[in-house]
DNA sequence: CTTCCACAGGAACCAGCGGACC
DNA sequence: GGTCCGCTGGTTCCTGTGGAAG
């Protein structure tokens, strides 16, 4: 083979990706498969806006990854390009993630810029930002859909009066009329809600079922033509991204991001094809993210204790509550700071259980007392170098690795 | 059969803090 | 601009307990 040739074939295995913004998970495809009765029935309840009147309040929940946000930009967006179509400018529409935008003044903010209505950054009662949207929109002489995603985030933060204001806005409209779209993957935040705001914002309700591993698969497939090249994908990559996606709760974006994320690394290393081996490294590469973020946000002394499981599990195979809190103790003298009580050590023991990062079982020694024993259950070299990323700790855990 | 270890984990209470409410 | 209130993360004090050892 030619150098000439040789080049060419390396320059055509970098060729993986067709286009890999069609893998991200707020990419939106012309067609949604395996939510095609959710499709419907959106839109059957919002039609009524295309002739001006006023559609029910709706409430979407399902777990991530279940397609709630792609199906409402979908519908929305068909709807008003079908009435654009037909000569129709009877209705608007605003999507607001709550996530992002957190404060009842910034959603009314939002929802006035959608009205044409400039409010300030600050400096005005929120209430004034909210009756001025009201007033550009009740200018317009249209229906508004507006749809909050995320809700639970804001209601969380700041309770309901976001949603009660908005709920009662068309007491206070006379021209226009709006409509609301609540979307949340938290099924108990439901319960949570004022009874009025409830029934107001549950007119209707809809119930996205997680995806089984067949239907990932055929989503997959369906994006895998657009973004990868032909040929760029082993067989059984697709049914291995599936797979693992449906073991979390049939989550299609973690789906999706495990076959980027493989197709990333089959790029990076200049492979001509994306293999289930990609597939396996991905997910480990998303796990370690995972933790890492995790780990980064713990507090102090929840690290501290960690970091005196990590080293215990290191010398041995387990650890006991006990062990871990003399070490803990030792730990927190050594960088000048105040320790807890083995109470408290106990339930943050008992925290780091929960997160998964460790596993600690409840067991009786016998005349030796009960105890908990106590294992890590991610990899100890990940656990210090995180950990030596907090200037607390730097120096502790560098001392540490040296022995 | 009893004892007794080494904790588990419940209950009550407290300090500090951000937000709501005059 | 004070004060009241609820939440979080902590403490103190406590009772409970499975099973090896004696």
């Amino acid at each position: 083979m030619s150098i000439i040739d040789e080049l060419i074939d390396k320059a055509m295995r970098r060729h993986i990706f067709k286009n890999r913004e069609i893998l991200r998970p707020d990419y939106i495809p012309d067609t949604l498969p395996h939510r095609e009765n959710e499709i419907k029935r959106l839109a059957e309840i919002l039609l009524p806006a295309i002739r001006g009147e006023r559609p029910s309040n709706i409430f979407i929940y399902g777990l991530t990854g279940t397609g709630k946000t792609a199906v409402t930009k979908y519908v929305l967006r068909k709807l008003y390009e079908k009435a654009r179509i037909k000569g129709l400018d009877n209705f608007t529409y605003a999507y607001i993630n709550c996530r992002h935008t957190d404060t009842p003044y910034r959603v009314f903010a939002e929802l006035a810029s959608k009205v044409n209505v400039r409010v300030p950054f600050t400096g005005i009662a929120t209430s004034e930002v909210f009756k001025r949207f009201l007033r550009g929109l009740d200018k317009m002489n249209k229906v508004m859909i507006i749809v909050l995603d995320e809700i639970d985030f804001l209601v969380r933060k700041h309770g309901d009066d976001v949603l009660y204001k908005l709920t009662r806005a068309n007491e206070m409209l006379e021209n226009s009329k709006v409509s609301l779209i609540g979307i949340t993957n938290d099924i108990n935040f439901v319960e949570t809600l004022d009874p009025r705001i409830r029934s107001s914002l549950g007119e209707e309700e809809l119930v996205f079922p997680p995806y089984d591993s067949l239907q990932l698969e055929d989503i997959l497939r369906q994006r895998a033509k657009e973004a990868f090249n032909p040929d760029a994908i082993d067989s059984g990559v697709i049914e291995l991204c599936a797979a693992l996606a449906a073991r979390e709760h049939g989550d299609a974006r973690r789906a999706l991001d495990l076959l980027r994320i493989a197709g990333e690394i089959a790029e990076r290393e200049g492979a001509s094809k994306v293999t289930v081996e990609h597939v396996y490294r991905a997910r480990d590469e998303l796990e370690k993210n995972r933790v890492e973020e995790l780990l980064k946000t713990l507090p102090l002394h929840a690290k501290l204790v960690l970091l005196s499981i990590t080293v215990q599990t290191m010398k041995n195979k387990y650890t006991t509550t006990g062990e871990t809190y003399t070490y803990y103790t030792e730990l927190a003298k050594n960088i000048g700071i105040e320790k807890l009580t083995q109470r408290r050590i106990s339930d943050l023991i008992n925290e780091l259980d929960m997160l998964g990062i460790v596993n600690a079982k409840v067991i009786s020694r016998g005349r030796y007392g009960k105890t908990k024993i106590i294992t890590l259950s991610i990899n100890p070299k990940l656990v210090l170098s995180v950990l030596s990323e907090d200037p607390r700790l730097a120096e502790l855990v560098n001392h540490i690795r040296s022995r």
